[in-house]
DNA sequence: TTCGTCATGTAATGGGTTACATGATTAC
DNA sequence: GTAATCATGTAACCCATTACATGACGAA
């Protein structure tokens, strides 16, 4: 029941395999790292939380997260959650989903944003479809705007002039993201399996335990 | 009941002054001129016209809009909406509110494809709330940068990058727009009441019957 | 006669927000 | 001792979508 799907899950589930954290800094997290576009609140956060403990994903474990300094009487409960083999597994999947979900405007900048943990071969997938996609809406809009009737007026034309502008650069952007993804050695459907190791710097994941500085809210 | 404020409304009232049309035209408009954004589907505009209809808002009229080809028997019922004259006063109150609603992401586009029938100063203002609300974000996104702890990996670093710049496009187009609004005389709290006529070209609202053509499907 | 498009509608669901309630801890 | 921030949570609502149901009409 609460199927609970959506992006938001997905998030959570990526952050917290970075490293544990509880949900206030979670939030946070979600709202500046990723929420360039979007920005949750605890009325969904918890709510996703517990469905997902209950699934098995994530367990909760009591507070102080691992600071030695202010170790124990963290404030209040402060539950930390932490990915279980199943959640780990479960997030892997999730990752390597190519469906046309992905490249829809909500999905896309999360996955992206997860892009480090996703297999080479999946993010060019992504990316793909991504193009393809913003490349069949400008299609769209510059048949509607060659249509001479449906007469519009200065300012909507202004508008889908700088929407149109504002598509054609997401794909110029993404062409190159594709390409450069591709120099990684890759001559497409031959070498037996990709070794990956210098082709984003390979940062360096889980470095675990993180300062003990919560820093400002986003306000 | 059902306050059936959002966007949706703002849209179709604004669709439906510039001339009267049955629900399923309304729904191609809005998803071709307006649509670049949002894509609206039967399943909310039907009960928002409903609703509209109850608050005397707009009128349902029996088929066969004005074409004198194609006469009677049009398809089954096919019910024009038209705007009542409360309907037209509601809707110049929407256009004239400039609260902060007005520059978020959702309801600007709306807003800006609608001021062909909004006064040089709402427009101004709306513009500027805009700008101003983008560079909010902008001094937001580069504090959480030059914050060095929350290393980012080169992916999420890479979205952030694009995601500025697109940000800083669109406070220049402002800027544009704001400089070329004021271009149209206006040396700020002075004249006694501007009389606007060249300044947008004055494009003719409410040529009133539209052509037969239906044109089709956005699919 | 069947298919595609036009045309209208409803019920269930979805994925999130707002506002609220609670309380601990830190800084002044 | 009081205000701000940290921290967790719930219930009520919002605004829309999906899937479905219905049916007329024109063209192959």
């Amino acid at each position: 029941m609460s199927r609970r799907s959506g992006i938001l899950e997905f998030a959570v589930l990526g952050l917290l395999r970075e490293s544990p954290m509880h949900g206030y800094e979670l939030r946070k997290r979600l709202n500046t790292s990723l929420g360039v576009f979007r920005a949750f609140s605890y009325g969904s956060l918890y709510p996703c939380l517990k469905a997902l403990v209950q699934q098995g994903r994530l367990i909760e474990e009591p507070g102080n997260t691992s600071e030695d300094a202010v170790p124990l009487s963290g404030r209040r409960g402060r539950i930390v959650y932490r990915l279980t083999a199943e959640g780990k597994e479960h997030f892997e999947e999730l990752l390597a989903q190519t469906g046309p979900d992905a490249w829809e405007d909500e999905h896309f900048g999360i996955r992206f944003a997860f892009f480090g943990q996703t297999s080479r071969d999946v993010r060019v997938r992504v990316l793909e479809g991504r193009r393809s996609r913003l490349e069949e809406r400008l299609a769209k809009m510059r048949a509607s705007l060659s249509r001479t009737r449906e007469r519009l007026d200065d300012y909507t034309l202004e508008l889908q002039r700088h929407g149109m502008e504002s598509v054609e650069r997401e794909v110029r952007w993404l062409t190159e993201l594709i390409e450069s993804e591709r120099a990684g050695r890759d001559r497409r459907t031959d070498a037996p399996e990709e070794r990956q190791s210098e082709e984003t710097g390979g940062q360096p994941r889980h470095q675990g335990g993180n300062p003990p500085d919560p820093s400002e809210e986003t306000t």
